[in-house]
DNA sequence: CTGTTAGCGCTTTCAA
DNA sequence: TTGAAAGCGCTAACAG
């Protein structure tokens, strides 16, 4: 139809409300320095020409933007939903804006979508950043930044500990009897993985409890499904997943092969992130990914109020949510 | 620590490379005008201060920033997650950054949030928003926005058409022999529930079928659950959910009292969302909800390519996807 | 091919 | 309590 419209500018206000720039300026952000009036009079002006101040040019001059940049590596899954969320809501309640990033595992891509966050943001959260060390440095030692699900000294960080909740699990699975289990991980190097595999390990070990290792990458609906022959083929009788979907996708692949869950396999997964809405409720472990979005704003905001940067290292338990995939062995 | 450090600006690299403002400037938007080994020098002074261009400043002086707004009920909620996730993808294949917003389905939330995007963003995207016509003209005349989800003459709107899917939904019943059905819609007044509770009722007409409709409200997990109980007080062989989270809570719920699906019930569920990761896989209506939010950057982006807005009327068709919780009724 | 010169819209001393 | 003026970092004519 029409080309955009010239904006209305503080310049404008200021004519319409016979005063200067400065005044208009002041009405907005420092109201108390004018008289009631004069502030009454200019927001009037401005509410009637449908003002909205620039924040380019707001932040230009103040070195604000009041933005944060979000960075995760899939924001399609659930875990990574749920925090996004609640960092949303967080940055919110201090009048942020946030840029959402996902980076789908490529650092490349990570490091290109952070690069154009970068000078249009105050700070930035990165959720299990799949950077480098220095490519981490590189934006961390240029502006507040905050880690999530990632270790790296010197940067603040908050790290959900899964093996809290893995370790109740593998106890849960030695007190119904289970003498030989199953781990499903993902990715071999993901720290999250590495965690959680280790986890079971040691706690397996300890109680003198035997485990099989399987490893299936993207850890996604069907490779949890594909895993499922590789795990009849044990003595397996209670298997732990990476995650929910994993062992969503175990549970059908282990349906499809006629074994039922949990009767002839106890399943686990990790995240609680969608295992509430299964047919059969999926017993898991639930992480507080809402409390570590929230904790990560926190972190972030807190940096750039108080305009320092701090070597936070926050760690936030789990614990296992017992619900119906798991019973005793047979 | 420290405080943060001054930024490298373009004068400064434009000093160290020994060559005025505008050449740097040139460096990084138009390098072709400069000769090469100009802009080679240019780009290693730069790199070496680890310069970064002012995105703020940039916008201010070009009237453009690179940014657009993505505003959805919730984060949360797997058909939006899908689609935020497309929209992301979409916007940075044409280096744009987005800013993403949660309403929660309240209007004052909305307002906030699209107040505190606008002036630094290009353009907006709301889906399914809950803003009354005269708060979507507000921003609408404006800037560029697309809306999904929602119809409103002159402004362009891509619509996701539930209709064709439900329609198939319930001739797939048919089929299948069933009489006596029921919707299990949502909010009342939403687009959405309003088409979708239309379209069963009109083909279930059609085919002299009986539906009993129920409404849940929030259509969550434990909405559907608590359905239950109402669907088996009546005669009702097959159920269509306004969403698979709604169908699901209804599986969950027939099976607590001892109904099987589909032996006792079929259920339907409607977007696609997650049905394929439960036990039973899910029949359900797949929406193209990737599709539509390529499609809303698409439009935008063109919007703001050609500097004007059009009164463009996308409508996407929904089909039945067969899976498991559907058979023919006793 | 490159430099000079104005701004973009807003905030912020400094004066009045 | 208000105005004048400088400037934030960058781009964009306009010269040369």
């Amino acid at each position: 139809m029409s080309a955009e419209k010239k904006e209305n500018t503080l310049a404008r206000v200021a004519e319409g409300a016979g005063v200067s720039r400065s005044s208009v300026s002041r009405a907005f952000t420092r109201p108390y320095l004018l008289r009631r009036d004069t502030v009454e009079r200019i927001k009037a002006v401005a509410d009637q020409l449908g003002y909205v101040p620039n924040r380019s040019a707001r932040a230009l001059s103040t070195g604000r933007n009041g933005n944060i940049a979000l960075m995760v590596p899939d924001v399609a899954n659930p875990y990574y939903t749920t925090m996004t969320s609640s960092v949303q809501q967080q940055a919110d309640l201090s009048n942020y804006c946030v840029f959402l990033g996902s980076s789908f595992a490529k650092p490349e891509k990570e490091d290109e979508l952070l690069h154009r966050f970068f000078g249009q943001v105050e700070g930035m959260i990165l959720v299990g950043s799949c950077l480098q060390e220095k490519g981490i440095h590189k934006y961390a030692t240029r502006c507040p930044l905050v880690l999530v699900n990632r270790e790296l000294k010197g940067t603040p960080r908050v790290l959900i500990d899964s093996g809290t909740g893995m370790r109740e699990a593998v106890q849960h699975l030695a007190a119904f009897g289970h003498r030989e289990i199953a781990y499903i991980g993902g990715f071999l190097k993901s720290w999250s993985n590495k965690q959680r595999k280790t986890a079971v390990s040691e706690s397996a070990e300890a109680l003198g409890m035997r485990v099989n290792h399987f490893s299936v990458g993207q850890p996604s609906f069907d490779a949890g499904k594909k895993a499922a022959s590789n795990l009849i083929s044990t003595n397996t009788t209670a298997a732990i997943a990476f995650n929910d979907l994993v062992a969503l996708g175990l549970i059908a692949g282990l349906s499809e092969r006629g074994k039922s869950v949990p009767e002839d396999m106890s399943v686990i997964g990790c995240d609680d992130a969608l295992g509430m809405f299964n047919h059969l409720p999926l017993t898991t472990v639930h992480c507080g990914c809402a409390e570590a979005g929230r904790l990560a704003v926190t972190i972030l905001l807190e940096m750039l109020e108080r305009n320092t940067v701090f070597d936070a290292r926050s760690v936030l338990e789990t614990h296992l949510v017992v619900r119906s995939t798991t019973s005793g062995c047979n």
